[in-house]
DNA sequence: TGTACATCAGTGAACGCGCGTTCACTGATGTAC
DNA sequence: TGTACATCAGTGAACGCGCGTTCACTGATGTAC
């Protein structure tokens, strides 16, 4: 409650972060300025932080829980224990991925920004990645696959869906192609596309 | 000859600008030490350059040149008027692409990136996007494809690759995976891929 | 052929800026006895 | 219940830095007559 110990420091330096990194972009966020429109004094994050990029690593941990509520979230809208719901689910992770890219643009940089990778044996353990996968493994069992194409094929989609979601950001694509896209990778994708 | 004027400092910036770019990438860039570099004062650019992004958009015309020729070479080391061939072609412009991407990275985040993006209007007349639609337009022609499945391919596969490329810079896919993932790819567009 | 002059491509000093980080410090809190 | 003391989470001044850009300037070049 007093004034000289914030006391939830952190969090709100994460969150205020969270929200220059949205408004300038990753590279233009400014700790200083962070501290400032805290009320606290430039220096205060060291105790919470080891410095910048550590508090930024923590913005970009955001972006991608963000990211996988919305991969959850996609494939409950879509429940049901038959083929076309099965469908449904694959399409709309990709659909869950690129609205991420677009509605927060700069989140989504850091995430996947050179400062925040994480390798693949890392997100394979849980996350967007395995969310993916197991949509994949599911139409595979559910002989809706092609044959012969599931190896791979995670990793292929998701490239394109991580790819597009770049040229959109870029201004290379306009976001309205996206669901034709992903229309044209699930008739890739199926062994008997819906018509 | 003399050393006052310079003769080529134009030419000679973007040079080095590449060099940095290669270096420390294009964030880290530095207009002033360019021009120490090159033994002349920091004000020298502006007789050639507007401000600094300018110099950085020529160097990522750089980039955009170099993987089209990259893709051009690509086309032409797999000549030749037979399917097997047209099809070699394709994968072969999805592998210069990517081996740009890894050999250049840097370069290759300016040229794809917000600084450097061009609209798909603009690709559209020529360069690598172009050069992919053209290859997927004779396998259509060769009737290789899967029926009905052109419309947005090329958008489809551009994507895949740029996604992939991406993803390997950020060490979330390890470079040699791109071959298995390619073969992937071209099992989904080929009508009867080759075993 | 020689000269006046416009133009081009440099100089170098200065402006004004904000940054990340360190350091010695101190106010507030909580715990042990 | 009261008090000594360790610990935690702040302060604020300073360090040292490099940056992009502007400005008035000048040396070199080339062209017209």
């Amino acid at each position: 409650m007093n004034s000289y110990h914030h006391g939830a420091l952190a969090e709100a330096m994460v969150d205020e972060a969270l929200r220059e990194v949205r408004d300038v972009g990753p590279d233009e966020v400014s700790l200083r300025r962070i501290a400032t429109t805290l009320g606290v004094s430039p220096s205060a994050a060291y105790n919470h932080f080891s410095d910048k990029d550590a508090l930024l690593r923590q913005v970009g941990q955001c972006g991608h829980d963000d990211l996988d509520q919305r991969m959850a979230r996609a494939t409950d809208a879509h429940p049901g224990d038959t083929d076309a719901a099965a469908i449904q689910r694959f399409r709309a992770l990709g659909e869950a991925y690129i609205a991420f890219a677009v509605d927060d643009p700069n989140l989504f940089r850091l995430t996947f920004g050179p400062l925040c990778f994480m390798t693949m044996d890392e997100s394979k353990e849980s996350g967007p990645f395995q969310r993916l996968s197991d949509a994949l493994d599911e139409l595979q069992t559910r002989g809706l696959l092609r044959a012969g194409i599931r190896e791979n094929l995670d990793l292929a989609t998701w490239s394109t869906v991580h790819g597009m979601s770049l040229l959109i950001l870029e201004g290379a694509l306009p976001a309205e192609a996206s669901g034709a896209v992903l229309d044209t990778i699930a008739q890739l994708v199926l062994a008997h596309p819906p018509r």
